[in-house]
DNA sequence: TCGCTGTTGCGGCTCATTCGCATTAATGTG
DNA sequence: CACATTAATGCGAATGAGCCGCAACAGCGA
C-alpha cells in the first residue's frame, strides 16, 4: 500500500516528486526545506510565512496547493488539532495529539496509547481508527487540577485561550 | 457540579431559562421542539431549516446564539463529527462518535468504548480526556474492507457523502 | 400599562481553505 | 540551445461555518 516507503531529505522528495512527472520549482524546494528543518505541528500559515522569509512572493494559496500536493505523495500529513487550523507534519513523524481545551497546550503521544481504543472499535464495530488525523481532546493536567473554567498557564504551541465566564 | 441536572421536556427548560434571568421567546420555544423531537447529530443549518418551517424569519444567527445559550445552560452539547458542521444534542443523549472518513458515516458508540484509553491518558499524562467533544475518525467497517479510495455505500445518520473523488 | 433589558433580524466580518483563470516557467525533445 | 508542453503560480474572489454590532423589538416584573 505505501507507493513512498519514507522521504529521508528534501531531495529524496524532489526526485520523487519529478518521477511522478511533477515539477520541481523554487516554491516547493524551500517549503520542503522548511518542513525538514522546522518543528513538527506547524500550519499552512506559519509554513507560508516562513517559505515567504526566502521568497517573498509565494502566494498562501501556492502553498496550500504544496501541502496538498506532498499530502498526495505521502510525504506529509496533516491533523486537525481540536479546533483552529490544520497542522502538517512529515509522514514519518506522525503520533497522535492531546490537546487541552482550556489552555490550547499540545501533547504529543504515541500512538500506543491508542492502541485499546483501536481494537475496542475494530472489534465491537470493525471500525478502524485513525487516531492520527484528529486530535483527541480534553484538558491536561495543569487545567484539570483547576476549578473549571480557569486555564492554567499553558506552555503549549498556541497562546492560552480562556473562553467567556460563568 | 451539575448544576443543571438534566432537562426532561422543553418545558423544563423554559422553565430553566426564565429561572436564570433568560426570556422565553418563540423562536427558543420551537428550537426546544424541534431538539426533543427530532434525532441526534443535527446541524445549526439543519435545525434552523426546521425553526423556519415554523416560524419562517427566525434568523440562522439567532438559532446559533440559542444554540449557545442553551448549552451556557447544560442543557445542550455540541460535537465535532470530522470534518463538516458541528453537530448538536442534547446532554442527556451524550456519546461518543466514530466517523468514517470515507463514507461520512457516524456511529454512535458508549463512551465505555473509550474507558482504556481515558485510563491510559490519565495514567501516563494526568490528562482528562473529553471523549465527546470531538469524533474520532478511521474507516467504518464496508470501507475498510475495500481497497483504499472506494466508499461504501454509507448507512450512517446524514446522507452518505463521497468527497470528490481522485 | 410601563419600562427595563434580554432577544432578534440583518448585514457584514473573520478564518481557513479552495477555485478559476490568465500567466509563468520547468522539462523533454529536436 | 530553442521550443513546445503543460504543470505550477499569483492573484483575487468564493466558499462554508460561525460570530459580531447595532438598532428595533418584545418578554416580563412592577
Amino acid at each position: 500500500m505505501a507507493a513512498t516507503p519514507a522521504p529521508r531529505s528534501v531531495d529524496d522528495v524532489l526526485e520523487l516528486l519529478r518521477s511522478r512527472g511533477g515539477r520541481v520549482t523554487s516554491s516547493r524546494r524551500v517549503l520542503l526545506a522548511a518542513l525538514f528543518e522546522g518543528g513538527p505541528h506547524r500550519t499552512a500559515e506559519e509554513l507560508a510565512a516562513e517559505v515567504q522569509a526566502q521568497l517573498a512572493d509565494v502566494h498562501l494559496s501556492t502553498v496550500y496547493r504544496n501541502l496538498d500536493e506532498l499530502e498526495r505523495l505521502g510525504v506529509l500529513v496533516h491533523s486537525h488539532l481540536g479546533h483552529g487550523p490544520a497542522t502538517y507534519h512529515l509522514a514519518s513523524e506522525t503520533h497522535g495529539h492531546l490537546v487541552c481545551e482550556q489552555c490550547g497546550a499540545t501533547l504529543e503521544v504515541p500512538e500506543e496509547l491508542f492502541a485499546a481504543l483501536v481494537r475496542a472499535a475494530r472489534t465491537a464495530y470493525g471500525f478502524v481508527v485513525d487516531a492520527r488525523h484528529f486530535a483527541v481532546v480534553g484538558r491536561c493536567a495543569a487545567c484539570a487540577a483547576l476549578p473549571a473554567g480557569a486555564p492554567a498557564s499553558a506552555a503549549g504551541t498556541s497562546e492560552p485561550e480562556p473562553s467567556g465566564g460563568p
